[in-house]
DNA sequence: TCGAACCTTCACATTGGTGAGAGGCTCAAG
DNA sequence: CTTGAGCCTCTCACCAATGTGAAGGTTCGA
């Protein structure tokens, strides 16, 4: 497909595209007239890189994480240096971190919403917005 | 305690301190020579912060949802706007989103690391680095 | 009085992401 | 064949967000 498809698929503007191509993120194969042309792995790898960079991951680890991750092993373990094995055990950990510090707010948050919604249905005489005195009763 | 401290407990440049307050993540009390003064509560406060903005959430957003998460409750339901509320619900899921992208990552890096890892055991004749030539047989 | 710690403020760096323009190629439909 | 949509390159500039550096001045404690 081409990057117009690319862009639709995954929601990311052409410009984002080419900037993801010029960061290393993605490789894109060439028509004989010069057009990008991607395969269908690009779409998830896309949301992927998107997804990490939301989530905090900048991108010169993301080049470094991502090959190691593809589905047909592309990279294989020669090409595993020491430093390489220390960078991705330290990227895991960092990994964990954030999901236990997001895992924990995104809890308290629940809990914090819960109460919320509990203490708004059992009182609605309070006047803060009177609308909705529907206790919908008997 | 004042900034110096705070600064070396959670290991947090003062600067970067002073940032956040101005950017309204946090609140230091002055004392009567200008010296801003802090509780102990803050050093949590700040390793929060930094966690949350480590994992993508923009000082917005924080700054939004840490009110939210003290531990006494210091902003009651009163307070609760319906676009509060939206807000919340919006950021509690795309923090579900974050912690499941990281951990889908981070469980495929480390069955990276523990295949590279149990393959280095496995042979270590290759002439890839030809020491350590002790497959301890029999 | 000296130095460490604090203050404010201005400016800068980096990163991720956009916008626009120039200049040109390709392809399909009218 | 022409027209327009979509693509190409390259460049320059810009944005917001997070984070730093440094200058110049005050306060504290030894």
């Amino acid at each position: 497909m081409r990057i117009g498809e690319l862009s639709e698929r995954t929601g990311t503007p052409r410009r984002l595209l080419r900037y993801y191509e010029e960061q290393g993120l993605i490789v894109a194969g060439r028509s004989p007239n010069g057009y990008r042309e991607y395969d269908e792995h690009c779409v998830d790898r896309v949301m992927q890189i998107r997804g990490l960079l939301d989530a905090g991951l900048p991108t010169r680890i993301i080049k470094q994480i991502l090959p190691c991750l593809d589905k047909p092993r592309t990279i294989y373990f020669p090409d595993a240096t020491p430093e390489m094995i220390a960078t991705l055990e330290h990227e895991r950990d960092r990994m964990t971190d954030r999901i236990r510090c997001l895992t924990r707010n995104r809890d308290a948050i629940s809990a914090y919403l819960e109460a919320v919604l509990d203490d708004s249905c059992r009182d609605t005489n309070v006047d803060t917005h009177g609308d909705t005195a529907d206790p919908s009763p008997s």
